[in-house]
DNA sequence: GTCTGTCGTAACAGTAAGCGTTACGACAGG
DNA sequence: CCTGTCGTAACGCTTACTGTTACGACAGAC
């Protein structure tokens, strides 16, 4: 499996965010964000972008332009934001259609798409467990560097 | 996420060699796997030297050559088979490591890497309880054709 | 000993997704 | 009008997987 960091930065811009506006900011900036995640304005913008489309993040735009939540972050799962951010389900079917010929081939796909169903199920509980607030507060109870 | 196709595939290989050694044949042929799930040869051998490395396959050379089970399909479980074609974790941290000096680079990675355990072990246990024996018990089920 | 069928594996092209970057127009407040 | 930021297109790069061709290795049949 190709493992993707979407939900991950996902989550880290999030948590970015609620931290910035509890210290008495408005807005956040992309770059803000892109200079903590180590990466390029551009994909964080386009991320926030998806964030946005699923009603989990506002941006404003114009001089002290930036982006804002639009919900409380203990009103956000991460099923929430995997839902924004992974369009595509956890396991595929063949490329091509197996030979309807034979009986496995005939059979295989429904017997999978059952079991995905069930496993998919099971994923989406366990991220609707987890609310970035907790992921927020996971974050800042890490061990501080050595000064 | 770029969904993969590989566990599927794995399991209609397994399901089929199964089948075709309780119809009484010896051994299965790569090209007769790839000819029931419509691809090349290759992509068969390859797959199911993933799955021989496992133990879960074992392949005969020579004349006469091909692949039969190593364990009962009853023995044989679906994540087996993901950890057997799966080598990475199901979700990545990010590409480029985040900036420790902000709060957030700092502590988002063990925050997520904690949440993310959690949820591939809820994942392993789900895989763990589908044996290839339902698999392919599921895959008979299957409506057949009219004919 | 040769023939045959299959595995084992390398090599390469094609496809797709995601990331990083540059660029530039759109927008809104000062 | 100027400035800072968003919105988005465009492109190259990397990685992973698939499909294909090719060819040596092997072991049984004869």
């Amino acid at each position: 499996m190709s493992a993707n960091s979407r939900l991950t930065l996902a989550a880290h811009a999030l948590a970015w965010i609620g931290l910035y506006q509890r210290q008495g900011h408005e807005v956040a900036t992309s770059e803000g964000i892109a200079a903590s995640a180590n990466t390029n304005p551009v994909v964080i913008r386009r991320l926030l972008g998806e964030l946005r489309k699923a009603g989990l993040v506002e941006s404003r735009r114009g001089a002290g332009a930036g982006w804002s939540l639009a919900r409380e972050l203990g009103s956000i799962t991460l099923l929430d934001v995997y839902e924004a951010v992974e369009p595509g389900p956890l396991f595929a079917m063949h490329r091509t259609t197996p030979d309807q010929g034979c009986v496995v081939g005939h059979g295989i796909q429904p017997a999978m798409r059952d079991i995905y169903q069930d496993i998919e199920e099971t994923l989406r509980r366990e991220l609707a467990g987890v609310t970035l607030e907790k992921v927020l507060s996971d974050v800042l109870a890490a061990p501080r560097q050595a000064l």
